[in-house]
DNA sequence: TGGCTGAATCAACGCGAGTTGAAATGACGC
DNA sequence: GCGTCATTTCAACTCGCGTTGATTCAGCCA
C-alpha cells in the first residue's frame, strides 16, 4: 500500500515546511506517467492530438483498458478531451510536461 | 499488474522503433520516484550526501522500510552508498537528475 | 425509430508493491 | 571474546493498481 497518512517531514531549514502536500501532488503525477500505456499515450499525445481510435491503433491493448488509463490521466489533470462528432480527441493539457518537469525531485 | 510482455507498439512514421525497451526503461525509472518516501530522500540527497540515519531523522518510518526504499533506488541506479565507518552515506548517483528529466514523455 | 460505432463505466479478479516485525550482518569499543 | 549501534535481509501480510468481460452511454445514418 502506498502511505496514506500525512508523512509529516522535519526539514532542517527553515519554518518547519509541511512538504506533505507538495510532495504528494508531485508523486501522483510522476504516479499517473510512470506506467507504459499511459507514457506512450503521452509520448504520442506530446507529437499531436489523437482520438481514442487512433490511439488505439498503436496499442495492443483493449479499448476500455485505454479507457482506464485515459482516465487516469485525465485525472492528473495531464490531458484534456474534446468531442469531435463521434469521435473524442484527447490532447496534453496546457503545461502539461511544465508540471511533469517540476515534479521531479531535485529542483 | 503492471504489464510485463512487450507491448509492441506501431509508430506511424519510421522504422517501426521497437520502443519497448526505452519506454520501460523510462517507466521503471519513474516509478521508482513515484513513491512519497523516495521522491523525499531524492529531494534531500539533491541537496547533499547523507548517511542512513540522517535521512532517518527527517522520516517517520522504520529504518528497515527505509532501508526498502533505498535499495529500490539502488537497483534504479539512482544513489550511491560508500561505506564511512559504522555509517553508510548515500548520494545522487551521477547524472541521476538528468535520466529522470529524460525518462519523461514528451522530449 | 432502429441498429451501428466510438467510448466510458461497472463489477469482479489476481498479482505485486509497500509495509511490518523479527532475525541477520557488519563495524566499532570494551 | 561480548555487547551495542547502524543497516540490511527475510518471511509474512495487506491492500490497491492494472486487467478483464460485460454493460451502458452518446452520436451518426438509413
Amino acid at each position: 500500500m502506498t502511505r496514506t497518512d500525512p508523512l509529516v517531514l522535519t526539514s532542517g531549514s527553515g519554518p518547519t515546511v509541511d512538504a506533505p502536500s507538495a510532495v504528494n501532488a508531485s508523486v501522483s503525477l510522476l504516479a499517473a506517467v510512470a506506467d507504459p500505456i499511459r507514457w506512450t499515450v503521452l509520448q504520442r499525445l506530446a507529437e499531436s492530438q489523437a482520438c481514442v481510435c487512433n490511439l488505439q491503433e498503436h496499442l495492443p491493448i483493449a479499448a476500455n483498458l485505454l479507457s482506464y488509463h485515459l482516465k487516469v490521466l485525465r485525472d492528473a489533470g495531464l490531458v484534456t478531451t474534446s468531442r469531435r462528432g463521434r469521435w473524442i480527441d484527447y490532447s496534453l493539457a496546457d503545461g502539461a510536461l511544465d508540471r511533469l518537469a517540476a515534479a521531479l525531485p531535485g529542483r
